[in-house]
DNA sequence: TATAAAATAAGAATGGTTCTTATTTTAAAC
DNA sequence: GTTTAAAATAAGAACCATTCTTATTTTATA
């Protein structure tokens, strides 16, 4: 169900972050979109309903809610940015086929790992790649 | 202890892959630099050792191990890709104050993931990051 | 309403990586 | 050792994701 106006405005203020249409539409997407697109694709998304909207504005914003630690930028695999607006640890698996990108839950904090005694931890990734079950079942069909 | 060439050339023989003289310079470095270096990290070291040595051909060289699986490739942030020859699972930690990767045991594999049921897994990447003991250490003594 | 600060627009610039093509190197066959 | 085909390299152009620059617009405060 899409949020209010007055929703976005409030996770935006809340830190101390200007509130423009710009911003609140790329928020807004993120909400809508859990599927942690690119830049791209969001710039892409709303160009269309922005007519004026700039590629560096989304860039600009993108890089305010990461500062923010309002949305999370993850990278599976080679430079593939992307942003998710769940910022709670999770996993990612991408599939190599469909590029589809799943969520899983991760039980991994770092803190019982004796290697990382004595660090302080601030993000974590947990990123995997492979062959979703949708993809695994289309192979078996055609018999490859 | 430097590997000799004949097991550098072995290493390449073993997945058909010509060992031209570039390679093996490339697969030595990453062998005695397991600092997860950069692909600029690896061309400028390189470079005043081998005049002529192309960065197409270090770039062209690192696909061609990563694709062999021979070296793993990694992102930990941003987009700042970088190059393992230790291909077994195991997590990265990047310090944000020095830039110092670490290497942690893992124990994390996915097979006993309820939400990873059904998916087969390739590449398992775990990548923390945050602060080294040695930089908070560096911020005690300096009373920050 | 006025004003200062912040954000945006638009495109230039940057830099990491890939592409292109001529040349060189490697390896197999003889 | 020579010949030859295939693979790899060199060198720089090209690409493209992202950042930078600066004039203009928007936001928020007084």
């Amino acid at each position: 169900m899409k949020r209010s106006i007055e929703e976005l405005i409030s996770y935006l203020k809340e830190r101390e972050l200007r509130p423009s249409y710009q911003r609140l539409k790329i928020l807004g997407y993120l909400l809508e979109n859990r599927n942690h697109p690119t830049a791209d694709e969001i710039y892409e998304s709303l160009h269309s309903e922005i007519p004026t909207l700039s590629k560096s504005t989304v860039y600009n914003s993108l890089n305010v809610f990461v500062q923010a630690r309002l949305v999370k930028q993850l990278t599976i695999e080679d430079s593939d940015t992307r942003y998710d607006i769940v910022t709670q640890d999770h996993g990612h698996f991408k599939c190599e086929l469909c590029g589809r990108i799943y969520n899983f839950k991760i039980n991994i904090d770092g803190s019982d790992t004796p290697d990382l005694k004595g660090f302080n931890i601030k993000d974590r990734n947990v990123n995997f790649t492979g062959t979703c079950p949708s993809c695994l079942k289309g192979k078996e069909i055609r018999g490859r």
